[in-house]
DNA sequence: GTGAAAGCGCTAACAG
DNA sequence: CTGTTAGCGCTTTCAC
């Protein structure tokens, strides 16, 4: 009565029940597929049509409590106005969907604290398990949730444990794709934009990049890396400048993800240097858009879809199988060839021709 | 026993009560912001204690079916990979997190089986609101919560009924703003390429369109205006084509969103026309990065995080009060000058003087 | 201020 | 095959 502006009164298998002249717990029967073939064609048809008159839908919550089990996953991500994570979303929530589950989604902002209270919530409605795409190197999420002994994927960043199943790409051979390029093109001074070194993936990239030069006989002293503290367009920028002040001779900037190579971009604007003319820039994630940038960015493509379907596949597995299934799924990236990198000038080449 | 796999045993009330030698009811109490000031400091603390030694986290799946409020609502998007639903989306949950409610989003991919999936999803999980990203002119969806009396508003776009509110911008507004601009600039000949005419976006800004042409009594031929069949960059690219080919004397293109100044530019390209010496191109929704194409895009900023956070504060209001305030809330969008418009060329002008 | 008891809507033994 | 019964974990009157 008062709550007159709230929803319509609840129908319930009772009713169904009254309604079609059988017990509720019939009714129940025919609504659950597993079930569903334990009452005759007839009751069930009698009961179908009395649901559907009544408008009956039930009460997943209820469903849940009793079964324990709610059907829903969660999924924890740093960013969702990033161009990396929609596209892993969609593919969860494509696979999830497909298997009956829903996703409740939180955005961390990578504040630890929202994190926490996402953690709490997600916990709180009994999610039957978690995609984490926000993983730091250590991670307590992911330590409270191994602790719980509940299922939970990483996605995109994986922790230093190894203990926790992750979905990831290979970011050190991603970096390499691009170093053998820009060698190939005749680069002898390659400079890099890390990532936070907190992040798998920033400290992968950063990591790779050593390898990749040193393997290659190149230049690598420690001036040529400079750490951008945050994955953004503006610590790109920053960062350029700082790495083209350090080391001038730079030919070659691999950048650990698209948004700081448009801050390179921007740097270089300032500069008054053009790209690839005086600099190559190079990115990472094939971000969209990234396509129409004058000059178009060079990059190297993740298989953001397959990295979402299969983390859902794994951890649905992982949920109603109960494998523990260790087994950390690491994904061939791609180099994308557009035009941000091209030779260097050979007045480059011959300025340092023998200084090392 | 048999499911050691799955989550820990769950710690309930009874057990934190045991523990701290009370009733369980009394745990409940404490745990219960609302009802804690009941209960004596002395035997809160204790039952703190317990719980916290227990690890006890309280069943939000158990408290809502008693007292038949979820705190979550739920949000459909038509698409979650596409520049402007992730900002909303954002401040969406920022408002909601603030207030002690989640959200599950559902993506449908414009798709009416995947909105009819969500929809019966969102019933099912008993969300207390609905938040609808994907409306359009005459919404099932819409149609179907409004009979149920559930709260719902609509976001970006609107249906056509009026009885249920919403939160969008003034697209007739927003499109006079370009208009008026490529006028000033001293065009003539401006060109439409509208949207999906089923999408309150879509037809009001074509119908805002019309309008502004003909309050300056610019040429306004049918032939002025062709409708992309889908928000994408493909769409718009053909219909750019269509439009220079019905109508070659165009000089400006004032289209409804940025996917499609993008296929613009693209169909530009294709002919070898230069933007914007040749043809003035402008956008719509400022997404991210069109500041960072050649040229830099001139479009329409619309205050995304207001419309997200603005709709979840009405949608709070009408749960908690029960408030049925209908009314629309309709934001200014904003002019953003970039480089994509400038003064036709001379010649155009004068070769069409006098054809009026 | 705290305990007792009832019940939200559902599923799942267990009977018959 | 269908009915009976007993909770899932919590909140909330109602007593004391």
């Amino acid at each position: 009565m008062k709550r007159s502006g709230r929803g319509r009164q609840q129908v319930t298998v009772r009713e169904v029940a009254r309604a079609a002249g059988v017990h509720f717990s019939t009714v129940s029967r025919v609504m659950n597929p597993r079930t569903r073939e334990q009452i005759t064609d007839n009751v069930a048809k009698r009961v179908l049509r009395a649901a559907e008159r009544l408008g009956y839908r039930t009460n997943a919550l209820a469903a849940s409590l009793r079964t324990r089990r709610s059907r829903v996953i969660g999924i924890i991500v740093p960013y969702i106005d990033s161009p990396i994570y929609p596209p892993i979303l969609l593919a969860i929530e494509e696979v999830l969907n497909e298997r009956g589950y829903v996703a409740i989604i939180c955005n961390t902002q990578n504040d630890p604290a929202r994190e926490e209270r996402a953690l709490a919530e997600m916990m709180a409605r009994q999610v039957d398990g978690l995609i984490l795409g926000s993983a730091t190197r250590h991670d307590p999420i992911v330590k409270a949730w191994a602790r719980r002994g509940a299922p939970l994927v990483m996605v995109n960043r994986t922790d230093q444990t190894g203990e926790t199943p992750s979905v990831v790409t290979d970011d050190v051979f991603g970096i390499r794709l691009v170093v053998d390029h820009l060698a190939e093109l005749g680069h002898k001074t390659i400079g890099h934009i890390a990532g936070p070194q907190q992040l798998s993936t920033g400290s992968a990239r950063s990591e790779g990049f050593r390898q990749a030069v040193a393997r290659l006989g190149l230049r690598a002293a420690a001036q040529t890396v400079v750490i951008a503290e945050d994955f953004t367009r503006e610590a790109g920028r920053r960062a350029c400048h700082k790495l083209l002040n350090q080391f001038p001779q730079t030919t070659a900037i691999a950048a650990a993800n698209d948004l700081l190579a448009i801050g390179c971009y921007e740097a270089l604007h300032e500069r008054g240097l053009a790209c690839p003319k005086d600099i190559s820039v190079t990115g990472y994630n094939d971000s969209p858009f990234v396509d129409l940038l004058t000059p178009p960015l060079t990059t190297v493509r993740i298989p953001q879809r397959e990295i979402g379907s299969r983390a859902a596949r794994m951890l649905l597995q992982r949920i109603e199988e109960g494998s523990a299934a260790n087994a950390d799924v690491v994904l061939r990236p791609q180099l994308v060839v557009r035009q941000s990198a091209a030779a260097p000038r050979i007045a480059d080449l011959l300025s340092h021709a023998g200084k090392d």
